[in-house]
DNA sequence: GATTGATCATGT
DNA sequence: ACATGATCAATC
């Protein structure tokens, strides 16, 4: 007993399980999903920029945030909210992982943390429009999504291209307009924060840290695919 | 209007 | 300090 501890849910323990858990979820409001969590809502994300996707991580029964690894450990499954506009296309890009400025010059994609990250995602969507209080977006049709063959070899071009050129040094002439579907872009509490990269001769310098991010443009897609095939 | 670069909160 | 969760806001 003293060890116990009780969760406000218990993570779900097959993948039947937590689609079922995300479709129950569609179309209620996350002004009700916190109430039923006991949560806050805040009157707008400038300030809470990850409370959507940390509300939705709880009431599925995800792992805590900002613990690494996949949301859903045993089942594999990255928890992504998804925000779209009133015609389900989505209204941003989609943080993927930082990135290891010094050694991802060296990983091959298909030992990428881009490919461990995207292999199995739960994309939930949700009402993402600004003018739309938060309390009343409400959440969509879930989608359980591993890149098709096509899918993966665009990312890995992209991948290649991107990790290729800051392996070379050049992460300071990476801009957001690179990559077809996967970009790079900062990743930092502000534009001051360094982080160690290595320069065409392999000599230490400080640099901003970055990301991968998957465009609107390729989740727009995957999101349009699954609601041609569900209706 | 779409996109890039900047930024915010929380937990380990 | 860094990784988690992303959206904001300036700019194109």
């Amino acid at each position: 007993m003293s060890g116990a501890r009780f969760e406000p849910t218990p993570g779900p323990s097959s993948e039947i399980e937590l689609l079922a858990r995300a479709q129950a979820l569609a179309g209620v409001r996350l002004g009700e999903l916190a109430e039923r969590l006991e949560r806050p809502v805040p009157t707008d994300l400038r300030r809470a920029k990850g409370f959507v996707g940390q509300l939705v991580e709880l009431g599925l029964g995800a792992t805590a945030a900002s613990r690494s690894g996949p949301d859903f450990a045993e089942l594999g499954i990255e928890l992504k909210t998804l925000p779209v506009d009133s015609s389900g296309r989505p209204v941003e890009s989609t943080f993927v992982c930082t990135i290891s400025l010094t050694d991802v010059g060296d990983i091959e994609w298909e030992l990428s943390p881009v490919r461990a990250k995207l292999a199995r995602v739960l994309f939930v969507p949700v009402e993402g429009e600004r003018e739309r209080p938060v309390a009343e977006r409400r959440l969509g049709t879930p989608l359980l999504w591993s890149p098709s063959a096509e899918e993966e070899s665009e990312l890995k071009f992209d991948w290649d291209e991107l990790a290729g050129r800051i392996g070379r040094g050049d992460v300071e002439g990476i801009t957001g307009h690179l990559g077809r579907y996967l970009q790079v872009r900062p990743k930092a509490a502000d534009s001051h924060a360094r982080r160690r990269a290595l320069d065409a001769d392999g000599v230490a310098f400080q640099a901003l840290p970055r990301g991968f991010y998957l465009r609107a443009s390729f989740t727009a897609r995957i999101v349009a695919a699954h609601y041609a095939l569900a209706r």
